[in-house]
DNA sequence: GCAGATTGGTTGATCGATCAATCAGTGGGG
DNA sequence: CCCCACTGATTGATCGATCAACCAATCTGC
């Protein structure tokens, strides 16, 4: 390992002088820091993170704690941040907190003891995460009062459920995977608001509500729309046995734009967040707290994007005609 | 934050002797253990990291470097890499290589520059990891001379390949994503194997190779065997469109076990990998490398799981009837 | 021509933990 | 009674980079 010391003594100065050479802090002559810069090069010197560290008292790296890595959509979220990671020279160090309350502390306190600068949380749903000790930026939703940024899940109801209703549907069902989730009860939130009284909307949660869909269905509503594709390809199975045939007889839609929702068949119509734009900001967030500084996007939301594809279409049997209200 | 000096100081010893009792390295009384403990306990002591990885030169760090975290499969290698990760005290720097050949080899400079002590490394399809000056773990597939641990895909596609022929069918299409992948040719060389004179199999590679299934299976074919859960879920969409009822008239199989597979209409037959235990293993054998010592496993696959769903059946029109040979 | 500012650079301490070398006691063996 | 072995604990150096303080030389302004 080659270090400071060693380029110190080829130079001929002191390793202060190599050190602001380097970093570029310090009063150095431009051709001493030439000097210093080329040599440092063919020495192929990289500095020693663990004493920079050890000095300064920062690492260097943040940590990401994920509610369940094996949620389809965190993976997107891991690859852009740390793509965005890179790109300011931090690190991004993992830990999954196994979708358990408890566990998402002590990944904390996991992450804490290795030193940390700052720590990004994707927080369990239904909980806040612990005090800590170094600047947070978390990735919820906006009606999350903790939140750094995320997408704007209400305004992404809202895009489904306009589209839904401009193409025609007057009698429709929303379904919820779980009521505990701040994310889908915003997104349902987005749902109605949007519908306002020109749509009758019927809600329904967890595994069971399926099964009430269909029956809201064959009851006359024409369309299903979910706060997650993994829910719509469940539906979308369900609807399968019961032939009832999409986009035909019932409009189907997801969120989230998971990898199998374009090749589905039909096609998933979904609602897409911008992981990329979320994650630079979550990155951008949070290097600005560990400077000390505030950041302008602070608590903002980034808008989500509607997909429409085949699985919705204008309503062959509009439930105002079979059951007029 | 409370350093060694600071109990040093208070128990009335030199910081050395703290050192010595928290690790138990060196020659300390019982009772002074008790009493350094205790007084770290009550002082919330945490080591500095920084601090033990500048005078060690281990971080107790591990990169772990990935195709593309986007694969549906490697948020769980992730997960259960970092969960095994922390059983040993181990932090996981992830970094994402995006899918490149040339970001591969930059994201393990980046991790190598942050001092890690190991890599664990799912490597690019079609790609060999640069060399590096720390011991490094690949999870790839048997064929691979520099596997670490990996599922046995040979077995895997054995393992639906025989499900296939006892069921009964004997003209079958084996459908592969990408022919550079070792895993996906792996999978498909099982499948052949397995098969012998018994069944005949065409194998089609590729997006186009979905089309030319299809074929297939029009002029007698009454299975198609996929070597991933997603390129199944494309095959069941298109058979969906051209009519062709899944399990009645083609049986249809997945890789992989994805989120989706359960819930898909059929449910889909699949083979599954277990995650954990390669996880588990790499974690092992890294460790083993670290210390210096070699791991028994090194080297040796971990079994996959057959996981019969309802996409598969006996087939109702056996090609022997139609088109003897 | 001289105080004061500016430039280029050095010294030495420091961050917190580890470890080899050393030292003060205390028994035991001869 | 003296030397040796052993236990328990201390000293001091060290890892590599950073930074405040200091110093020497040159430049500027009046």
């Amino acid at each position: 390992m080659v270090s400071i010391k060693k380029i110190a003594g080829d130079v001929g100065v002191s390793t202060a002088t190599v050190s602001n050479a380097l970093t570029g802090k310090g009063r150095v002559s431009r051709e001493m820091v030439d000097r210093i810069r080329t040599r440092a090069e063919e020495l192929g010197y990289r500095p020693s993170n663990a004493a920079r560290a050890l000095k300064t008292g920062q690492t260097g790296i943040i940590g990401l704690v994920m509610p369940d890595l094996t949620n389809p959509l965190f993976p997107k979220i891991a690859q852009m941040l740390s793509i965005a990671a890179d790109k300011t020279q931090l690190g991004v160090l993992i830990a999954d907190s196994r979708g358990r309350a408890d566990e998402q502390s002590e990944a904390l306190k996991r992450l804490l003891d290795r030193g940390v600068d700052g720590l990004i949380v994707v927080p369990q749903k239904g909980t806040t995460p612990d005090a800590v000790p170094v600047p947070i930026a978390v990735i919820n939703t906006s009606s999350d009062p903790r939140n750094a940024v995320s997408a704007d899940h209400i305004g992404g109801g809202a895009l489904v459920a306009r589209h839904i209703r401009d193409i025609g549907h007057r009698r429709v069902v929303l379904l919820g995977g779980d009521k505990v989730s701040e994310v889908q009860r915003d997104r349902i939130e987005g749902m109605t608001r949007a519908f306002g009284a020109d749509v009758t909307a019927e809600i329904f949660w967890g595994t069971r509500g399926v099964s009430y869909a269909i029956s809201a269905i064959r009851g006359g509503a024409t369309a299903i729309l979910t706060t997650s594709d993994l829910i719509a390809l469940q539906v979308r199975s369900e609807l399968l046995r019961t032939d009832l045939p999409v986009p035909g007889r019932v409009s189907l839609t997801g969120f989230d734009d998971m990898s199998f929702a374009p090749i589905m068949h039909p096609a998933l119509t979904t609602v897409a967040q911008n992981v990329e734009e979320i994650a630079t900001r979550a990155i951008d967030i949070l290097s600005a707290k560990i400077r000390g500084q505030t950041h302008p996007h602070d608590g903002q939301t980034v808008p989500m994007r509607l997909v429409v594809r085949q699985s919705t279409s204008i309503p062959t049997e509009p439930a105002k005609r079979r059951y007029p209200t």
